[in-house]
DNA sequence: CGGCTTTGACCTGCGC
DNA sequence: GCGCAGGTCAAAGCCG
């Protein structure tokens, strides 16, 4: 802004410094004379020079505010690129005559003012502000309440089973780890069919807070931490990290790219011939980080070649850049849906129906999980004309236009998913505690995908719902970004 | 020269 | 045990 005005008043003094030789040495003051036409007559001229004055003040008192974080939206809304007028407005009043000493008292006036008034707005906005951070730090009080106190609580039932298990043998142990891996594990997916009847003797109801956004965070927390919190499960536990290693994300997307960019870097370590694809399979390991699990396979789809499909396998062992955290902690949550919906079935086998619950926005032929691959895989096909059962617009999720990546497309999707993810994560539950404050599930699907997709640095904002969403990132971070609060921590 | 790709060899799991 | 297919390794070569 202020280059623009001052290129465009050098190039005004250019213009007029040959025009009139008595102007000379005065050409930037012109730049505002010409503007109020300073000469017409005396009264238009005190009036207009009242005006300039007014606006000399505004600008003053704002450019006083340009660096000032608390600056508010007024503020900026008035201060719209009239840097120049400080400069030439200066040398206009080293001009001026008797009339400008006049002027510069109602200058002071109005500068007064004006000082006065952004002085009570800086007062209103410390309020806020102050309100904001207690506000933060209830929820964060609460929120340790009730992680200390599922954390007990889950110590108890650990005890009670381990008494059980001492008390009947074999069978026992089997149902006592079922009820509750299968509680926690399915979690949510199992609140959803059960809201209506309340459970007795869950953590979750014997313990039900007036907070709705801590209820959220505990039940996230218990989706997170539960494998690790109980050690009967350890055999569990083994098979879930094995399966989160094996669980699979593949996406199908458009692309005459030979590789999607997901913002990670990877080395090629193979390629192999695959059966029933003229096409190569090639194969990357991420190279970010020394030793880093993750790999992806990418291959053009048979029987459609401008569909390329990205399968990735396993999660992240370090920080990630903003430019990676969609795609990698689409992933890793389509990994703990897989774990999820694997340990919620007693018999391994998927749960049909648990596709529907945990992508019930996305339709069947946009993502679908198959158990029947060597690998649990879920799919994303972005590449499909779907238009999505729950009456979200088309506008927002855009998934019936060829997809490539890189287009801001991949937000939305991506948003979508850990929208759904973060709803079976136990958002869904929440919202039926939380009662009128709880955002509508599609309105939070809808703010989350806006505000991503409005949002330029479109991974930062994906970083922060993901930390606002999966609550179980540790609270430190090693970036230096602001913006993504969290970002790099969330590796499972 | 370091990092990456290429590519044939090798390993592993699975079905017959 | 054998063959097949998927996946990985690692030497050789390429490239900036
Ligand atoms: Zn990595």
């Amino acid at each position: 802004m202020n280059l623009i005005s001052t290129n465009g008043g050098a190039t005004w003094c250019d213009e007029n410094e040959n025009e009139d030789d008595e102007n000379r040495g005065g050409g930037m003051n012109r730049v505002t004379m010409d503007e109020v036409d300073f000469f017409s007559n005396d009264k238009s001229e005190q009036q207009q020079q009242q005006q300039l004055d007014d606006h000399v003040s505004i600008k003053k008192t704002n450019n006083n505010q340009i660096y000032d974080p608390h600056c508010n939206l007024r503020a900026h809304h008035v201060n719209t690129g009239l840097q120049l007028l400080i400069t030439n407005t200066g040398s206009d009043q080293s001009m001026m005559d008797d009339r400008t000493s006049i002027n510069a008292q109602d200058n002071k006036r109005a500068k007064t003012q004006q000082t006065d008034q952004l002085q009570e707005e800086l007062g209103r906005v410390n309020a806020e502000n102050q309100k904001l951070k207690d506000m933060l730090s209830d929820m964060n009080s609460s929120y340790t309440n009730l992680h200390n106190r599922f954390i007990s609580l889950m110590q108890q039932q650990q005890n009670q089973t381990t008494e059980h298990d001492h008390i009947v043998n074999g069978k026992a142990v089997e149902k006592g780890d079922g009820v509750v891996a299968r509680k926690f594990m399915n979690g949510p997916a199992a609140e959803v069919d059960d809201q209506q009847e309340p459970e007795p003797c869950t953590p979750q109801n014997n313990h039900k807070e007036p907070d709705p956004d801590a209820s959220e965070l505990v039940q996230l927390l218990d989706r997170s931490q539960l494998p690790r919190l109980n050690p009967s499960n350890a055999a569990d536990q083994a098979n879930a990290e094995a399966t989160m290693r094996k669980a699979r994300v593949s996406v199908r997307a458009r692309s005459e790219a030979h590789m999607i960019n997901d913002g990670c870097q990877w080395r090629k370590y193979g390629q192999k011939m695959a059966k029933g694809n003229p096409c190569p399979r090639a194969y990357y390991r991420c190279t970010m980080a020394l030793g880093c699990p993750v790999r992806k396979q990418v291959q053009r789809c048979a029987e459609d070649r401008s569909i390329l499909i990205t399968t990735y396998e396993g999660t992240h062992s370090h920080p990630l850049p903003p430019a990676a955290m969609p795609m990698a902690s689409t992933t890793a949550a389509a990994a703990t849906v897989l774990l999820s919906g694997s340990m919620s079935s007693a018999d391994g086998v998927m749960n049909p129906n648990l596709l529907a619950r945990i992508l019930p926005n996305c339709s069947s032929s946009m993502a679908t999980l198959s158990a029947s691959a060597p690998f649990p895989t879920v799919t994303l096909d972005l590449t499909r004309d779907t238009t999505d059962n729950n009456g979200n617009s088309p506008s927002q999720f855009q998934l019936g236009q060829p997809q490539n990546f890189g287009s801001g497309q991949l937000p939305q999707v991506i948003a979508q998913a850990l929208y759904n993810q973060s709803k079976f994560s136990g958002l869904q539950m929440s919202q039926d505690v939380g009662g009128s404050s709880q955002l509508h599930p599609t309105q939070q699907a809808s703010s989350l995908s806006a505000a991503i997709t409005a949002d330029p640095n479109f991974t930062a904002a994906l970083a922060a719902a993901i930390s606002s969403i999966i609550g179980a990132a540790p609270p430190s971070n090693n970036n230096s970004n602001p913006n993504i609060i969290n970002s790099a921590t969330y590796n499972q």
